[in-house]
DNA sequence: GTATCTGCAAAACATTTGCCCTTTG
DNA sequence: CAAAGGGCAAATGTTTTGCAGATAC
């Protein structure tokens, strides 16, 4: 059996900053958000009580290609637009019939259970084409 | 302009080994691929080599939530599933017609372009399933 | 010949861990 | 008070980079 998990302060802060935020945030801004209330708060003990939340189904961690891991609170399932040229993580929706439809192709056809998915796209967002980027 | 890009054996062969692997497979896999041939070759250099694969379009790097990340040739689109029990990474092909209703709902819905996707689908395997894996 | 590529080793970076004290229950 | 959490600093592991010599064109 596993470790009991007790209270603490500093994870049930972390967990309010991520619910409380719109973006998906990194360790380290997470990390700068708790210092004023916690002055002496570590970075390690950022990532020891992101990795609780994860394991909790709480938090989603999130890879993007790139080498920080981001972070959200774990809301209604979505996906993520990342735009390659400004950088910019954008939530998007798609209908659950389209999501489902997917989903179950790949139980069919592969004998996979789908229990959770990580879905990126890649483009040029709406701004961005704004400006008149064309690539 | 960029800087121009010559020739060279150990980035060929990096290439050719990708394309031969069925596999996803880290820089360090390959590093150890192509030490026979290339005794002295540097994993520094095999990272560098992905890279200007990865800028010429030639090869996808994938992240999976690991720390580690993987490379795979280009081929046709398609998605990755990811046994969150054994770690496998599988290629699965999605029809394409419901693979363009949901790209073509994200340009419509929220004026991003989606030039590419990053998708994996995560769960518990075919095999797993079969060995009795409940959760 | 000159710009690019390479090997080597060190650096950079995010993330994890060990130790010992503090807090929770 | 026993067990889990936290601070601190060192360790880890992957990826990048600076440099001097080798190679491509």
């Amino acid at each position: 059996m596993g470790v009991k998990i007790r209270k603490s302060k500093q994870r049930n802060r972390i967990l309010e900053v991520l619910q409380s935020s719109r973006n998906h945030v990194t360790a380290n801004w997470i990390y700068d958000e708790l210092r004023p209330e916690f002055p002496s708060v570590s970075l390690g003990n950022v990532y020891r009580n992101l990795n609780i939340l994860v394991d909790q189904g709480l938090v989603n961690r999130l890879g993007f290609g790139s080498n920080v891991d981001l972070y959200e609170a774990v809301r209604e399932p979505h996906y993520h637009f990342v735009c390659d040229r400004c950088g910019a993580v954008e939530d998007v929706r798609v209908p659950e019939d389209l999501q489902h439809r997917v989903e179950s192709r790949i139980s069919r056809d592969y004998g996979h259970v789908v229990t959770s998915k990580s879905v990126e796209f890649h483009g040029i967002c709406r701004a961005c084409r704004a400006d008149g980027v064309t690539m």
